[in-house]
RNA sequence: GCAGCGAACCGGCUUGCCGCUGGUCCGUCAUGUCCCUUGCGGGUGUGGCGGGCGAGAGGAAAGUCCGGGCAACACAGGACAUCCCGCUUCCUAACAGGAAGAGGUCCGCAAGGGUCAGUCAGUGCAGAAGAAAAGAACCGCCCCCUCCGAGGGGUAAGGGUGAGAAGGUGAGGCAAGAGCUCACCAGGCCGGCAGCGAUGUCGGUGCUGUGCACUCCGGGAGUUGAAAGUUCAUGUAUACCGGCGAAGCUCCGGCUCUUGGCGCAAGCGGGAGCUGAAGAGAGAGGGCUGUCCGUCCGAGCCGGAGGGUAGAACGAUAGAGGACAGCGGCGACGCUGCCCGUAGAGAAAUGGCAAGCACCCCGCCGGAGGCUUCGGUCUCGGACGGGCAUACAGAACCCGGCUUACAGGUUCGCUGCUCUU
């Protein structure tokens, strides 16, 4: 994993403004599932990537299994996050985790690669 | 040694790579309606990028059950209602918490543990059962009368019912009985003594039914809750519809004009107009804990429908803070000295992967010892392999508690049994 891409993931490659989220998720957006993860996607005026995780209080009670969750999702998207370039403009995303059970952190790992190669395909096609 | 009881404490460690949050320092590049300088330039603040350094979840961070700080709304006063607490003394900022103590009851051989509570004054209720649920007579027992059917009366020792039957047991006594009398026991009341007190103890007193609710007594409580709240920035709409009000009005004051009244006159009285936020009244609506009285504010308010913003800073991390020592106290705790610096997010950081190790568990191998019904079984030590790198659980304004969850482990004190000396 040589590539020029930091596999940092700071404040500015979050989502974290209330507003664009309810736009995210207000309407037009895509997405695609790999259970247990679901990708809600759609491109915006910012440059770059923003990203956000979210994991149900439905599905777990307890917060630590909650946190376990949405560090998985996130080191996993940190650590392939250059499968989504080349990129014209900005994308949003939202990863939500659809299931009651925990996964190991590999199995994890992979379902975010498929996620991450089929938003690039869709991308492309455009 | 085994089993147990009670306290207190811990809640993995090391290394490598890659990350996150908020600090700090250095370099560099921008920038300012800032400061110094004639100027070059320098300082300082802010921001971007790169790098270095050090910090970063809990004993319960949890449940959100109590108590407080803090904040906002408020803050003449009174009455009523509602809610909470309830053995005693003390601790504390406070508590429904804690410490020490007192009483009943239950569990345990014990160390210990659980649980209960103001009122015995008043009112009400207590299904079924039972004669009767508090001014008790069904059966029974005894007396009287007797027309031998019954009737009148006494009686709570016995029967059965019930959670509870006139405080319990025994003796005396009696026609039979009964605190009727006595002894002991349980409780109440009165007095003495001890104790700050709950209470204990001694003496007196025949005073004595159970459960629940209300009442009563003493003490306490304003509501909301950090999404509180304060400030700045951005942005919009004083749009529109419906309802109510202020203005208007009344009184009062001032000024001007006037005058069929009064007065010698100054003037008084009447009328009209103007005027008065800084005179009074009346005022929609609102505040004053839940209601009422009352009181204060008051020129806009209430409802519908709709529009905009949703960014930043403060609050906010030094506090009833912790460690150690000394002193006081049985103790909770207090005082004094000295030292320490310890998360601060905001769609929410404190992590991911790998390797190693202590402890623990399982399997297996053979060795020593004890018991043996010769099948085994127990203890100790060792090698190898595997499991596990851990349970419960994630700060969200901050503290003190309570409750609940929890793999594994450490220390101290105590109890019972057993062994050795």
């Amino acid at each position: 994993m040589d590539s020029l891409v930091p596999h940092t993931l700071g404040k500015e490659e979050r989502l974290c403004s209330r507003k664009a989220i309810d736009e995210l998720f207000g309407g037009g957006h895509k997405s695609v599932t790999a259970y247990p993860i679901r990708a809600v996607y759609m491109p915006s005026q910012e440059e770059g990537v923003r990203v956000m995780v979210s994991v149900s209080k439905r599905h777990f009670k307890r917060a630590v299994k909650r946190n376990r969750i949405k560090r998985q999702l996130r080191e996993t998207y940190r650590l392939q996050k250059e499968l989504l370039l080349p990129l014209d403009g900005g994308l949003d995303i939202a990863f939500l985790w659809t299931s009651p059970e925990l996964l190991p952190t590999e199995k994890v790992f992979l379902k975010m690669k498929n996620i991450l190669q089929r938003i690039s395909e869709s991308l492309t096609d455009q």
